[in-house]
DNA sequence: TCTCAAAATGCAATATAATTGCATTTACAA
DNA sequence: TTGTAAATGCAATTATATTGCATTTTGAGA
């Protein structure tokens, strides 16, 4: 399978072996649109992976950069695939992300580029996270 | 004590009786510069206050509107005083937060207002809630 | 292809955090 | 002063996260 393969490289580029877990993990968050909660991921990754392993594999790939842990309005963990200029130590997340009140799920704003914002005289900001709640596109119609 | 009859003004107005626990959760958070943090709070009230009744003092002042939470970026809830023109039915939170990577303070930056983001086609925002990561004045000098 | 060490997994046990139920106490209106 | 609804605190339960360790698996090298 083509995109099994994807996700077979981007574990080797980790150097991180390729396990069946690590796959499921992988093909189930690139198969959301929106970020999927930790919860979600437990729930259907139950039957086959388990929840020890499940925290292992979510915690090295987000210090690989290779998923993007998105903490909800309701301290709720989610994650998302990074793109592509996302590397262990360079993580870019100057996008900002929708919390849809209704179906609860999460969306990655990719596209949209958050606006300069001026800081207070002593502050230095290092990373910026723009959380907005509402009602996405599939609820509202 | 000038403070603390506020604070009882300000449960009257709510609906809510006077109590020692309450009083101590408010004059807790009030004396902070910074938001407070549940974990501090139970730290710092643990000898007073039930764990439970916490819980369930810090619920009904959100849900009346005294007190605004917070949930930073490591899904850590805190607390803050809301600005006069929170009721129950109205939270302003347009403002934005920062969360200070060294002292893990959480500022609310009141006086910064947001500039207007463009939304997707399909998706109507409600709130808006930005979070900054970086260091804060204190840790800076 | 086979071997083997390091890595990863899964189970059990433990630790931490949040919630619920209920008996007792307290605030405050009448 | 009294009665009642509200609030508290304890105990028990449930949910969530972490740690330790034995077993299994991956994948580089023989």
């Amino acid at each position: 399978m083509a995109i099994n393969r994807n996700f077979e490289l981007l574990l080797h580029d980790n150097q991180l072996k390729v396990t069946n877990p690590r796959l499921s993990v992988l093909k189930l968050i690139a198969d959301q649109e929106a970020a999927t909660s930790q919860p979600m991921l437990e729930k259907v990754l139950g039957k086959e992976v388990d929840r020890v392993t499940l925290y292992r594999i979510l915690k090295t790939f987000e210090e690989k950069g290779i998923l993007h842990k998105i903490i909800d309005l309701n301290g709720t963990a989610n994650y998302a695939i990074c793109s592509s200029d996302c590397t262990a130590h360079n993580h870019r997340d100057e996008h900002f992300h929708f919390n849809c009140s209704n179906c609860h799920k999460v969306y990655c704003m990719d596209d949209f580029h958050l606006p300069a914002i001026a800081m207070p005289p002593g502050f230095t900001a290092a990373t910026l996270s723009l959380a907005i709640t509402g009602i996405c596109n599939h609820c509202n119609q």
